[in-house]
DNA sequence: TATTTGACCAAGA
DNA sequence: ATCTTGGCCAAAT
């Protein structure tokens, strides 16, 4: 399995209502390649089935969609917002939305 | 095979 | 608080 297979199977994990940070869904891969896992979202073959709309930065912004403009990222915050999950000036509250996949 | 790039992250100024 | 720099790993060229 690729690396970004692996990536979408873990993202498909994260139940709704919950986001993850790349740095810490790479963790779970058991690497650090954040940076790469943001590639994987960015390719998203599987669409739909793979929530890349929960993965977010670990500063707490939304990082990207399907592109870096602000108006898709209106339309993320939407759909974060749709989860169940509250946005505070563009910022996410980690500690309180973060899913940890270990436990 | 080597270099560059990227939906990032952390630290420094 | 914002801006810049360096670093990380994988994929693209």
């Amino acid at each position: 399995m690729n690396f970004k297979e692996k990536c979408y199977q873990l993202l498909k994990k994260v139940p709704k209502g919950k986001i993850v940070t790349y740095k810490s869904l790479a963790e779970a891969l058991n690497t650090g390649a954040y940076r790469a896992v943001g590639m994987a979202m960015k390719s998203n073959p599987h669409a739909p089935k793979v929530p890349c709309h929960r993965v977010i930065c670990s500063n707490g912004s939304l990082g990207g969609y399907t592109s870096n403009n602000r108006i898709n990222i209106q339309k993320k915050l939407n759909l974060l917002k749709a989860e169940g999950i509250e946005i505070k000036n563009n910022k996410i509250d980690l500690g309180k939305y973060l899913y940890k996949f270990k436990e």
